[in-house]
DNA sequence: ATAATATGCAACTAAATGGTTGCCTATTCA
DNA sequence: TGAATAGGCAACCATTTAGTTGCATATTAT
């Protein structure tokens, strides 16, 4: 369960729609979550696969098909291990800001 | 500013290393940046210019080096727009997972 | 003035990534 | 039983990515 592959997986925009789209519904199968999408279910395919070694989705076979289930262990990891140290020291990092860059435009 | 390229910026291992030297001492030049790092100062700079572009690191010239600030700002938005949706349904979600895989090992 | 230091820039390369097509298997429905 | 549906798997392709080498420029120190 590395982070690693936590980040990795979140990089890319349609593996984050997809979460936003089991947010929005969870336990979907693969053909409703490739709905709409322009892209092959194959392509989808992957891009659950690696969510999946993340760690972020996990699946269950209801007959034929496969419900896909967000796990919210991960992302809360990363909120708590990771985003939480750079929020804490925030507003120490934007009056650094301001003391460095006062009167300065970036144009 | 878009959030795309800060979740991308962050999907790499050496810029989250980079933006933790800066969380740990803010302010740093590039030389500095590049020390002990095993890869050459010009993959580091390519980096910091993507960490630049996601807005997740400003700079700033003093003379010959060029000194490396945290922006604090993307990553609060990552926490607060993005993260914090997931958060606030998280125990929904693990008992979702509860109910669909009680019993199950993954072994 | 010269040498050393700090950084910038461009061309190139290997590997990873995101996507495709084509075909196979398993389950369900008529 | 046969057709339709849901999904799995592998080979292939184009682009992006992460890194390199080589050289140029600007600032500082002697």
């Amino acid at each position: 369960m590395s982070m690693d592959a936590v980040f990795k997986a979140l990089g890319d925009p349609s593996r984050r729609e997809l979460l936003d789209r089991l947010h929005a519904r969870n336990g979907q199968t693969l053909g409703e979550l490739c709905e709409g999408q322009d892209m092959t279910r194959q392509a989808v395919t992957k891009h659950l696969g690696i969510l999946e070694d993340a760690n972020l989705v996990v699946t269950r076979k209801r007959g034929r098909e496969k419900l896909h289930y967000l796990n919210p262990v991960p992302i809360h990891e990363v909120a708590d291990r990771w985003i939480s140290k750079y929020e804490r020291s925030r507003l120490r990092a934007l009056s650094d800001l301001k003391k460095q860059f006062e009167g300065k435009t970036e144009n």
